[in-house]
DNA sequence: TTAACTGCAAACCCTTTGCACGGTG
DNA sequence: CACCGTGCAAAGGGTTTGCAGTTAA
């Protein structure tokens, strides 16, 4: 049974709202604001649940600890900022990944991540 | 001027030796038997030092710390293979990704991983 | 009511840094 | 001999866990 309580909907609110991947750390800072008095353990332990449930999806870059994003969205890539360290949705894919498999190999599943500058950092 | 120590010579014949990437932590574990004494900071350091020398090039999969390999490959990307979790170079690559970018972004660099069954996991 | 949830603090793990000593060039 | 590199220990981040108190259903 799946409670909800302000920390959870805190937690889901500055996901909601933000529109971009997250980590714990950066999701915690975020919605102490919400929810005062949260503690960082929570926000770990809700993000489980709502990955349990399906309703976030891990955002996982090369080298990084992962960040989270609510699930539901359509394919698509990411962009991280070399300067902010923030993530960005991508749209768009070259969709064309199967011609640089070695031979004998299967395609099941791809990432793509650009890097640069945001438009603010630029 | 660079110093050619036992420390320096054990880790690097680790790499040598294993011929795939490994993580500080891995490399500081086998490299004790070459070095007895060796301390895990020295590992962090030397690593460093390789890197600036061109030595070691970093190998980043998604949503894991970095590993380590010896350098003189060229511009290539990953492969990983869902059921024996190794990891094979993917020659050429689309080099069409700026028309992905968002309105006032700029690009440095890409990232493209593959993901699907090796050839001998088919 | 009662079991899921929470905050706090301690514990872990990985990584970095300050400092005095030791080994390389 | 000069000084870079090293080991140790402590500090610093991120993540997990034990526990007693709280709160949604």
């Amino acid at each position: 049974m799946e409670r909800n309580t302000a920390q959870r909907r805190a937690i889901h609110r500055v996901l909601e709202h933000t529109g971009r991947p997250m980590g714990p750390p950066e999701i915690f800072e975020a919605a102490k604001g919400l929810a005062p008095g949260l503690g960082i353990a929570t926000v770990y332990r809700t993000i489980k649940r709502l990955l349990d449930e399906g309703v976030l999806t891990p955002v996982e870059l090369p080298g990084e600890a992962p960040r989270y994003e609510l699930a539901g969205k359509g394919h698509h890539h990411h962009f991280r900022c070399s300067k902010c360290n923030r993530v960005f949705d991508v749209d768009g894919c070259p969709n064309a990944f199967k011609q640089y498999l070695p031979r004998g190999f299967s395609l099941e599943r791809h990432e793509m991540f650009l890097f640069g500058r945001c438009n603010e950092c630029a």
